[in-house]
DNA sequence: TCTATATCACCC
DNA sequence: AAACGGGTGATATAGA
């Protein structure tokens, strides 16, 4: 064990107890600590009152903790300097089992039983969970309980460290422990909010619902208040004597790909019915997280996915829902946030890590859909997105589907075109880039030998009884994002980049209005810097979008819909009250957003590897 | 009445 | 057998 701890002069096990309404920063109640080295031990009640850092946090000493961004969340509360060296037992459980069953879950206690160790009953832990959220005050002997049962997760990962020690890869483990930091500083900060149109929306959500639906069922009868029902449906179509698609299972299909391929066939009778469900949509904004500082946090659950992404809640996260509801996003008075994104992040990834040279050409273009189809040929030297829109978009699409394995059959109904044309698409994309299909096709060769396959840092996942080939061949692609992503925020925040919030291949940045050019650029800096360092000096573009107060952020997509919901709470609530101090900005804009060009010059670095 | 499963919608 | 990767979550329906 000792062989791996070699570099620490002290190796601090900790566990907090502590409270965390949704949307609210941590708050600690106790903290149970055992240094492993010397056997000494901690334990500190919090009432209150400042308690000075007790340990040093230089990177001489090693904390290690379970689901580390917890822990560290508590040190940001209680003013303590973030500790440099970070060894996070739940991310290398879940390294050491990505893809494997785990009978007993990936939590403290599930590690445990899965090596066989001793743990506290699962009834216990619930019971003590529960005592600290539901916060103080606490009776003497609650206090104690709540202290002693602290110091079992304790002991719990001085059992559990040895045992996981052999197989841990120290450096990269150090990585994703460092991360671990970052998502703490993520997850304190969260994003700003527009709490007053929140509160407006929750107030009047089934009625604009109501409204919503009542314009366009009057013509139906589909509805039974909020929800369609399928039966009615059936009624209404055999009652207009419209043939209606089916599953196996003998209901009728109700997805949106059936109700688009009927509509074209019966616009006025389909159409509408489409547009009113798609727009509905399914929503609970009382579960989206917001502080009493107006700030959206929730954990980002990372490393939950297979490929190592962050997967937070989808409707505690202001990312989770339907893209309109972005709108609510808006900076604080004299504040700016940036939505900076990587440009075609996975085929960035493919190009570099492939060697592909026309496809690393394709991805430096302008544009690099254009440039694979003037590659084949398709399209002329001189084309431009304006020229050819249509080419761009079949090749932009054939892309898109190649990279998630996508067959002509399925290609060719994205495509709406026939299936010739897309087997034609995807045989040029062959003959355009043959090295990355020689790559992708020996990982997955590679995953199906070894039984695994992993990232350059070494995020891996092994390969269960069912095989999906295509999962396989958009991993390197997927996990590999997800590796530079994590670099990219632990650059950010380490160099004093507030960030709001992950968005896979994405980040939210915020800071005063006046330095958001700065702060954009020192992000875009370090999102090239993590591209280089994952990808062997392989730089990836970004493009980042800035809002300022008082506009809100919104999403092109989510534009219509956020000014029709507005419009109907507006005129709900005119003659009431409170909406016209509120409303001052309920339209997008543009007009405070620009987009910043980041061209990135290629450099030499290399990976860790 | 509660729970498991299927289906669907949304995100990148 | 299917042929679009990784997710969360709401809802309807079927079954206990």
């Amino acid at each position: 064990m000792t062989d791996q701890l070699q570099q620490f002069t002290a190796v601090w096990l900790i566990d907090f107890e502590f409270q965390a309404p949704p949307g609210e920063r941590p708050q600690p109640h106790c903290l149970a600590a055992l240094e492993i080295l010397s056997g000494q031990r901690l334990r500190v009640w919090f009432d209150g009152n400042r308690v000075e850092v007790p340990f040093d946090v230089s990177d001489r000493t090693l904390f290690v903790g379970y689901y580390a961004s917890a822990e560290i969340g508590c040190f940001l509360r209680l003013g303590w300097p973030i500790p440099a060296r970070v060894l996070d037992l739940y991310v290398e459980f879940r390294v050491a089992t990505n893809g494997k069953m785990l009978p007993c879950g990936k939590n403290l206690l599930g590690a445990m039983a899965y090596f066989g160790l001793d743990a506290i009953a699962a009834a216990e832990k619930g019971e003590m969970r529960m005592l600290a959220m539901r916060g103080g005050p606490y009776c003497e002997s609650e206090r104690d309980a709540l202290q002693d049962y602290c110091r079992t997760d304790v002991d719990a990962l001085a059992q559990l460290l040895p045992v996981m020690l052999p197989q841990i890869d120290m450096p990269r483990a150090l990585l994703r422990g460092r991360f671990m930091s970052a998502a703490a500083r993520i997850e304190w900060n969260g994003t700003p909010i527009d709490v007053n149109w929140l509160m407006l929306l929750r107030e009047h959500w089934s009625q604009v619902l109501e409204r919503l639906i009542a314009a366009v069922d009057r013509d139906y009868g589909v509805f039974d208040g909020n929800t369609f029902k399928s039966d009615r449906w059936a009624a209404y179509l055999y009652k207009h004597g419209i043939p209606w698609p089916r599953l196996e299972s003998g209901n009728l299909a109700l997805d949106d790909d059936t109700f688009r391929e009927m509509s074209r066939r019966y616009p006025t009778h389909i159409g509408p019915i489409r547009e009113l469900r798609v727009t509905l949509g399914q929503m609970r904004l009382e579960d989206l997280a917001v502080g009493s500082d107006g700030r959206n946090r929730c954990m980002l659950s990372a490393f939950q996915s297979k490929t190592g992404r962050n997967q937070p809640s989808n409707s505690a996260s202001i990312f989770g829902p339907s893209c309109w509801l972005r709108s609510l996003i808006r900076p604080g008075e004299g504040r700016a946030i940036a939505y900076i994104d990587w440009s075609q992040q996975e085929f960035g990834i493919a190009a570099a890590l492939s060697g592909d040279r026309n496809m690393m050409a394709a991805y430096q273009s302008s544009d690099p859909y254009l440039a694979f189809a003037k590659q084949v040929g398709a399209a002329p030297k001189d084309a431009t997105k304006d020229s050819h829109p249509r080419e761009r978009a079949q090749f932009k699409t054939c892309v898109l589907g190649v990279q998630y394995g996508m067959a002509e059959r399925s290609l060719a109904q994205s495509l709406d075109e026939p299936e010739i044309v897309a087997r034609e698409l995807l045989r040029l994309h062959r003959e355009a880039f043959p090295s990355y299909w020689q790559w992708s096709q020996a990982a997955v060769d590679h995953a199906m030998l070894f039984g695994f396959i992993q990232t350059v840092f070494g995020w891996r996942v092994h390969l269960g009884a069912e095989v999906n080939s295509r999962s396989l061949a958009n991993y390197p692609c997927q996990a590999n994002g997800a590796e530079m992503l994590r670099l990219a925020c632990c650059l950010m925040t380490e160099r004093g980049i507030q960030v709001c919030a992950p968005i896979h291949d994405a980040v939210l940045v915020e800071g005063p209005s006046d330095d958001i050019y700065h702060i954009v650029a020192e992000a875009q800096r370090a999102m090239r810097e993590a591209s280089e360092i994952v990808l062997n000096g392989f730089s990836l573009k970004s493009e980042a979008e800035i809002v300022r107060w008082p506009n809100r952020y919104s999403d092109e997509r989510g534009k219509r819909m956020w000014d029709r919901v507005t419009g109907i709470v507006a005129d709900i609530t005119r003659g009431h009250d409170p909406v016209d101090g509120v409303i001052g900005y309920p339209h997008t804009g543009m007009s405070g957003t620009s987009l910043l060009q980041c061209h990135p010059v290629q450099s030499l670095h290399t990976s860790g590897q």
